[in-house]
DNA sequence: CAACATGCGGAGAGCCTCTCCACATGATAC
DNA sequence: GTATCATGTGGAGAGGCTCTCCGCATGTTG
């Protein structure tokens, strides 16, 4: 890759997150495209869906929730380790709704590997505690990451969606 | 109100429901209008926001649902009831995502009493539930429908749908 | 059947997304 | 250093959207 085509994209991320950090995720690509000093048609060269750069912008967030996957999984029992790191997930989801928003709409089979990332790590935790008990066999991760989205989107506080994520969590169970 | 502003009016309420059940809720108003056979102008008149328009679209949904949970609460025991209402609600949540979206929105306090007709619907239906054991004290109508609500939004397919919300029913129990 | 209030249509302003291609600019070979 | 070429660039432009505005049409009323 051309070093200019990779500064230009580096200016890009930036500008998208202080826009989107602004006016959410619907911001304008045709500012952020402004903001970064490059034209529209180099935004849309890198970045050819408004998703594919969203994914990008949120690529810092969904590495933190990887590792502390990893994390969990060493240092708590199965059952503890899922359950915290649903609620981890689920705190972020709510204070940006855009990156619910954006991995809700990454087709589940597609490359954009962040997506696949956060369904990998979160998968570790998922197998750990079906061999434990704790969540019945035929549940898949997708089940419970789209269960914990849905969770932060309609719930109206955070007490709320608190308590609806602990029943989904028993609903796990079976 | 004049005839014809009554006429348009009825003629743009039909219009949005299809073009928003095939579109989904950000579907052109342009297209709704010219559907309708008014003036861009006319819908703007009658629906000042986006929002005035699909309330006014849901509202006929909203108490078809309602005339479900009493049919329901008279014909079935209190658990198929519940189950069948919230699939149901489920179905009609993701026919038009934005069924889901607008009740999610209305302010609890407003007098949109479109989500408050809803939740009273659902209380009957719940308060059975509980008393037959099927779902546990502590669980509020309104946690039922935000999770339905979630699992609405967040599912990336009716299958994946109908599973997460069999998983949430699970959960009630306890 | 005036005369008036009300409602109407659609052109147009100002956004937006996304495409396209003549031109600029790193990279590479000599 | 320079010639060559693949790669990347910008911004004009097409087409669509939302929303406004106002001259004109049409119910309504006395």
């Amino acid at each position: 890759m051309r070093v200019d085509a990779r500064r230009n994209r580096d200016r890009l991320v930036a500008a998208a997150t202080a826009v989107i950090a602004e006016q959410g995720p619907a911001a304008s690509l045709n500012e952020i495209a402004q903001q970064a000093g490059v034209g529209a048609g180099t935004l849309y060269r890198h970045f050819p869906t408004r998703e594919s750069l969203l994914l990008e912008v949120f690529t810092t967030r969904i590495e933190t929730l990887c590792a502390r996957a990893h994390e969990l999984a060493e240092s708590r029992s199965p059952s503890d380790a899922l359950t915290a790191w649903l609620e981890a997930f689920l705190q972020h989801c709510r204070t940006d709704r855009g990156l619910a928003e954006t991995i809700m709409k990454a087709p589940s089979g597609s490359d954009l590997n962040c997506a696949v990332k956060l369904r990998t790590a979160g998968a570790g935790l998922v197998a750990r505690a079906q061999e434990a008990g704790v969540v019945r066999a035929g549940v898949e991760v997708e089940d419970i990451l789209q269960l914990t989205i849905g969770i932060a989107l309609a719930a109206d506080s955070p007490a709320r969606a608190e308590r609806l994520l602990s029943i989904a969590i028993v609903g796990l169970r079976g």
